[in-house]
DNA sequence: CGTAGCATGTAAGTTGTTACATGATTCG
DNA sequence: CGAATCATGTAACAACTTACATGCTACG
């Protein structure tokens, strides 16, 4: 009775979309799930080892002409079964933690045009997330035009954008504010 | 050239609101900076002790009659240096690590109305998040009316505003989208 | 009389990052 | 020739959670 944790279950979804090795896995994941979750290869090469001996993934050796081995890994039944049993949860609770915020809650310790640049910073960071979503999108249509999984994929980009155009807004209302106090 | 890790700024940062116990700093960063800061005692009182031996935090034992000692820390000189200096450098980037979404993304492996129901979910801890927003500030305007730095405080309440409500409204178009799947 | 609040802490375990190590090929 | 890409991995450390342990008082 192994409790998974939170990045098998990510690997084992990756996994769901093919065989692939650990490598393949940190690409796809940057620019499908990159938004929202992030794996370090730290993480993943050990983790696909333990899914491998405990049976919820198997791993095959290939050849790669001119190039180095490959570890390809796929789901088994097992795999997929823990997969669709966590997916049924309801997910668990995170845990907050936002250094920018907590920065911007001790801001009267320091002049208000520190907090200002941190604040216009951020808006530029939201700005960048919008363009990456903008380009993930034209990717989607091209390469999952038809794929029935398609729209769960578009629901999570809408919401890093919903996130992203709100974060937005609220940055240019305190920036004003923090404008006001400089004065 | 000890490096200071997030939680140590944290403290420091509420220490600066006046001498506290560990069990105050608890209790107070539950209410303020609790919708996007979470500290356990087991995080918070090594960190105490680690920087008192440190020279950060000053350390006073209080008799407390008819109740447990307490061990009041306060801001030391370098204490505030430090938080200073932290509060003056970009916040650094977090690692994104949204286990709602990376369910939402492999939706398509389950049935729509299983992700029907974690939205759902989601909406209503939004709410929830929404009620908890304004009972803080209503606690704001009464224990920290005049405070110079409510401003700030308010900055992040507002931001905790304004991701509840996209996220509600995104809830409420993805719930859309999703009861037109289920047919 | 039980529960909640006050108050401090430790120990074990999990999880995660970072830096390092290796080595071939391809492209500019 | 140097840098980037492909590809795998380990070791050291940092960070964090959870459960446990203690014990008193106030309140319903």
């Amino acid at each position: 009775m192994s409790r998974l944790n939170q990045s098998q279950f990510a690997l084992l979804g990756l996994l769901s979309f093919g065989a692939m090795s650990g490598y393949d896995l940190k690409q796809l994941s940057g620019w499908s799930v990159g938004h929202f979750w992030r794996e370090s290869y730290g993480q993943i090469y050990p983790t696909l080892k333990k899914m491998a001996t405990e049976g919820l993934v198997s791993r095959k050796n290939e050849a790669n002409p001119g190039r180095p081995d490959r570890y390809v890994y796929a789901l088994t039944t097992a795999g997929r079964k823990e997969l669709t049993a966590w997916l049924r949860k309801p997910p668990s609770a995170e845990v907050p933690r936002n250094e920018f915020l907590l920065k911007l809650f001790f801001g009267g310790l320091a002049s208000p045009s520190i907090s200002a640049e941190h604040v216009a910073e951020h808006r530029a960071q939201c700005q960048r997330a919008l363009a990456t979503y903008k380009a993930t999108r034209k990717r989607l249509e091209k390469e999952a035009a038809n794929d029935p999984q398609k729209p769960f994929w578009l629901m999570t980009l809408s919401y890093g954008e919903h996130m992203a155009r709100a974060k937005a807004k609220w940055c240019d209302e305190t920036l004003k504010e923090l404008e006001d106090r400089k004065k």
